[in-house]
DNA sequence: ACCTGAACACCGTTCAAGT
DNA sequence: ACCTGAACACCGTTCAAGT
């Protein structure tokens, strides 16, 4: 039952970069990181595949141009004045629900490690770092530690409804499968994942995500008093 | 001038599940994450694709055994006795190595969240944190936030490589292909991205790596004194 | 300048047929 | 039980040909 979402409407705009990105965001929604196929934007926009090679260089490209829309909504969005480190929490919290709600997003970012998005996350977290008043030259060892662990959280959660996506799980039946694996590892061996299967079972991403934040900042503090 | 690696021996023994994983990773060392495809393996092991199917689910189990072999290479290297911060970076370094050796290993770990190799280093870091001395209920948050950081930099390293690959330049080529588009960015848009482009010309991944890892358990010690 | 769509060179996976 | 290899249903990308 295989029923291929015809378009039944002829294509009123013409092609543009700007419409092929956004028809690529939804695929992405819709089927998650393999929906995005040269097919099944072609058949979307009512053209063929080699229509869109005019205005995009290839799949990559596509891909990290889709990052860039919704990672921009995150970090362009307007902040209230506060500390620099409620300002990093803010950031960091509004970026990880916009790839909650677009997963592909997370290992799309890494993906496009150095690019256009990565720099965005990237200048937004080093002004906050910079208002902090921690030395100069420990602004690059404090950014990139919480860029990693941004990107971490994000490609963690990636493949997390990634995999729930395949195995046609929701969120809830996914972490309790998890948990009940984990349960069930040898004893000698790994005594500590068994014993926070259960935890696991009932955790919060986002809550995880901000204590993690919270850590990082702790020990960016530490650099200010050495 | 593309000439297909030709295997002139004959099979000599049969082919086991172990065979198959480790000529995976041959595979993976030799041409990053493309090169793994059944037909290249089929070719180097002397048989049919279908052939790997009886000893294997398929690709993502063959990824994720290649990428366990590997981690647990790192996971089971002997300690010596130290303190429980000295062994996390200690298993913090051994890992970022074989990662740094093996690129691909970055992205497999993230692709098999929950699975064994992300969970040999759950077990490993989980033991360390424990005996630490933190309040049990911070131990979950703890590991997590050290996993998610380890999995950021690991895939962040396996994008830099890939795309290195891609684009044929070697490591110090790709930081200053992006150091110096870093500098070209606008300046007011971009202040903090353009004070560290020269710092990430000459940075040390392994250097870096280790700053955050300490950053992160000055934090986590904050949390024994709360 | 922009679009069409067939064709190319690949993929992972399946499966009837062999030993 | 284990292996073979053709076949299936896909991919991303290219390109001569159209408008």
């Amino acid at each position: 039952m295989v029923k291929k979402a015809r378009h039944t409407h002829r294509r009123e705009e013409s092609l543009s970069r700007d419409r092929i990105i956004e028809a690529s965001i939804e695929l992405l929604d819709r089927s998650g990181e393999g929906g995005l196929t040269f097919r099944a934007l072609s058949d979307r926009l009512a053209t063929g595949p080699g229509a869109i090679y005019w205005h995009v260089s290839g799949k990559s490209e596509l891909l990290t141009a889709a990052c860039d829309a919704i990672v921009a909504r995150a970090m362009n969005a307007p902040l209230v004045r506060a500390t620099p480190e409620a300002t990093i929490r803010a950031l960091a919290l509004g970026l990880f629900d916009e790839i909650d709600a677009h997963p592909w997003v997370g290992s799309a970012l890494t993906l496009a490690a150095g690019e256009l998005p990565m720099v965005r996350i990237l200048e937004r977290l080093g002004q906050q770092i910079r208002a902090l008043g921690v030395p100069d030259d420990t602004h690059w060892a404090a950014v990139s530690a919480l860029l990693s662990y941004v990107l971490g959280v994000s490609g963690l959660n990636a493949a997390n409804a990634q995999v729930a996506r395949t195995r046609g799980m929701d969120r809830s039946k996914f972490l309790a499968a998890v948990s009940t694996a984990w349960s069930g590892l040898d004893a000698e061996e790994y005594p500590f994942t068994r014993s926070v299967a259960g935890p696991f079972r009932a955790h919060n991403d986002r809550t995880d995500f901000l204590a993690g934040i919270d850590l990082i900042l702790k020990g960016i503090d530490a650099l200010r008093r050495a």
